[in-house]
DNA sequence: CAAATAGTGTCTTTAAGACACTATGCC
DNA sequence: GGCATAGTGTCTTAAAGACACTATTTG
């Protein structure tokens, strides 16, 4: 029953977080902001906030304009991981916070990154060392272990790539969301099963023999695989 | 950042409501409630309400206890299904409403709602011919997709089924929530390779011969394969 | 040529699909 | 016995893992 005539109740305040994912030098980080006000003044901080029924046509919006304050950049892959909710989250009350996990590629979100000094890429090692608000190192978590499962089924890590990439960009890609070597085979394996990648015709240096370059096909869906890679 | 100094947002109206399946007669039901006050009044929607600050400890709770009002027994299986926002979806406003979805068996709950007139389990074919209130119907179609993919891969369809129930029936509701059959072969290999059921010391007729009964081992978890069944 | 990375060939392994077969209960 | 459902045996098929092999580029 979506609305009731009752709407005078105690309305949980509502905010919207994202946890954005990419992959810089093999390693998995995600963006983080400084906070600037209480409570966890100094910590760092999913980026988020509360959603504006003026501007925001969905939840969807919030994500992504909080998201482009921060990057200067739509994520390359949005979507919803959960909706976090209670008491004890936030010491100024209850709260409710619809949190989504989003990719993007390194180079595209970076340079506005580095330009301002209140939100940076981190490691997920380093959360262990850095003081974050809230329950937020929680939901990392939990988005981490979202990412991973989704990983082994799909091709939605391509997410985190440049427009054009190599099948070995795509496997550091793979192995620092997996925490686990794949095997180059079965990444192309994947790759001409799931149809949604074009051979660019370009290629790049890479160390060794050139690499062919690939692209995501325009208009195409996000591939689901009948078998997951092993755990 | 989850919370901010300046709360004095026009904060959106929060609802949480549940599209709880169970099968039926080899045919997946979905419960809905009639509503009883505008906007949408005599239609049918998904039960659910008003998050309540001072009971419910979180948005699970509230789940919980609007499904509790209407079939007397807490569902088997509970899951955030998606967060759903915007402008068109209620007349009233602009409104946020978090979905979960349920399976519970059909024994337990049935008793209770066949006592009232407010609350039935209606067929998913039934959903195209009865008066559907808000972005319901578009939920439960979701909500449906989603149940289905996750029966390709795990065991959580055995929460549509009673305490003690056989390998029939299993197959039953999984045919009923994949829409296609199933061999029962596979079932039993997938029951084998996740160890969560046992055997229990009885059998059941079942129109030929007798059946044995399986239970959830106590305190497992869901597991899930590394292989789907075929679309 | 050596080192490094790209890409192929192919054998093994795992788990599902298909389907024939046996088993047991009721009429 | 005959029907219906329970349950097994086993061959086929699909896709990942392992790993050796070839190819191409730079130094």
């Amino acid at each position: 029953m979506s609305g009731n005539k009752d709407s005078d109740f105690k309305n949980p305040l509502f905010t919207v977080d994202s946890v954005l994912f990419t992959v810089i030098d093999k390693e998995l980080k995600v963006l983080l902001v400084k906070r600037a006000s209480e409570p966890y003044i100094g910590c760092w901080a999913l980026p988020g906030g509360f959603l504006d029924i003026d501007i925001d046509h969905s939840a969807d919006m919030t994500a992504l304009r909080k998201l482009k304050e921060k990057t200067n950049v739509a994520p390359q892959y949005l979507e919803q991981l959960h909706t976090y909710s209670g008491l004890a989250r936030d010491p100024r009350g209850y709260s409710v916070t619809l949190v989504y996990y989003a990719l993007t590629s390194a180079v595209e979100a970076s340079t506005h990154i580095e330009t301002v000094d209140d939100a940076k890429w981190v490691s997920i090692e380093e959360l262990d060392i850095l003081p974050i608000a809230f329950d937020h190192k929680h939901i990392i978590e939990h988005a981490q272990q979202r990412l991973k499962q989704k990983a082994l089924y799909s091709m939605v890590p391509i997410y985190c790539l440049p427009e054009l990439f190599t099948i070995g960009q795509f496997k550091s890609v793979l192995e620092a969301i997996l925490g686990k070597p794949v095997q180059r085979k079965t990444i192309i394996r994947r790759i001409d099963a799931a149809d949604i990648l074009e051979k660019v015709d370009e290629k790049i240096k890479s160390g060794g023999r050139l690499a062919h370059l690939y692209k995501v096909k325009p208009n195409v869906d996000i591939v689901n695989f009948e078998r997951n890679l092993s755990y």
